[in-house]
DNA sequence: GGGCGATGTGTACGATCGTACGCAGAGTGG
DNA sequence: CCACTCTGCGTACGATCGTACACATCGCCC
């Protein structure tokens, strides 16, 4: 018998093995049994651990949507008045969000969930709540909230668009949105 | 034998019950016997029509977004000057585009193909290119360039926050990043 | 040391999947 | 009216799936 028991870390390791999954064939390709594999734990230790695949990508989601959004408002703490918070809101446009190919992918996904299943809207308000709150750190309320659509925008069509739009003209958009200010 | 020989629609009514089918569940739910079933023909066509499941998902996201992009080009296209563009913009995102649960899905579920695989990335290419050209109808390629983003996340943020942006809001976003024409 | 909850896992079952392929039946030229 | 072609379909196969559950093993208490 392989001697695994006492392995603590055992859940979050299967998480993050569900995560790099989905990244890698989408949630339509997620199974019990591949996750097993990835983590390395037995096929046992899925049902043992989480109810069904459901708790499984919602505590996997869960996860993904914390540690970006934490990031985030990292960024924006980071800025000290106006000027620097509209310099951290490029970069966060032109090189955080999805530097990562993984992270453009987990993010559609989990939009995806979002757009049929209640129960993962709630992982995306809270991380819109979270990002329009750092947003507020600098800017009104009304402003804060046009430049997370605006950013969301920018971000995915830098992504999903052969022609990337250019770092000025990112520049540019967030300068006229928070021109009014 | 079901006599169905000889039914000329038959491959159009696959595709159309294969939208139906990834808007309920996802193209993580669609099987080749759920779409047949849908569809109303024998599961035998299905291999028949298309080579496999991802021919018959190309084909089906082709023929959405070029619905979509369609209709968003047909509403531009009705602005006479840059003030009715303004107002077409605001109408698109408020009314047209998510108007529909499935719709909403429909877009994220190609978006989040979009993401992994080049072949979908193509179709989300077109899309943005006609949005862009559309736009461009009445503003500026820069200008047109942040709009199309900022339509993206405003639309995305409507739909997937509780507590929508309102349409004062939406307006006013519009007016800022138009502002500078 | 020995018994006993608690913890974790191997395995097997029924359902569902994509795909291939032999063949039925419609259309057509003689 | 026959025969031949070719379009289209029923069906069966092997793989893979989620899930349940009997059972092995561990830590602990007496």
């Amino acid at each position: 018998m392989t001697v695994r028991r006492h392995d603590p870390d055992r859940r979050d390791r299967i998480i993050d093995a569900c995560l790099d999954l989905i990244a890698e064939v989408g949630v339509a390709g997620v199974s019990h049994r591949k996750v097993a594999a990835l983590a390395d734990v037995p096929l046992g230790s899925m049902t043992y651990h989480f109810a069904g695949m459901d708790e499984l990508l919602r505590e996997a989601f869960g996860r993904f949507s914390r540690s970006v959004s934490d990031g985030f408002e990292q960024r924006m703490s980071e800025a000290t008045d106006v000027e620097t918070a509209r310099d951290a809101v490029v970069a966060i446009i032109t090189e955080d969000v999805f530097d990562t190919q993984r992270d453009l992918v987990l993010t559609h996904e989990l939009y995806t969930l979002a757009a049929r299943e209640p129960a993962f809207r709630e992982l995306t308000n809270a991380w819109m709540a979270q990002s329009r709150a750092a947003l507020e750190r600098h800017f009104d309320p009304v402003t804060a909230r046009m430049l997370d659509a605006l950013i969301e925008g920018l971000t995915i069509h830098r992504a999903l668009d052969t022609e990337a739009p250019r770092r000025e003209t990112v520049t540019e958009a967030v300068r006229r949105i928070t021109a009014g200010v």
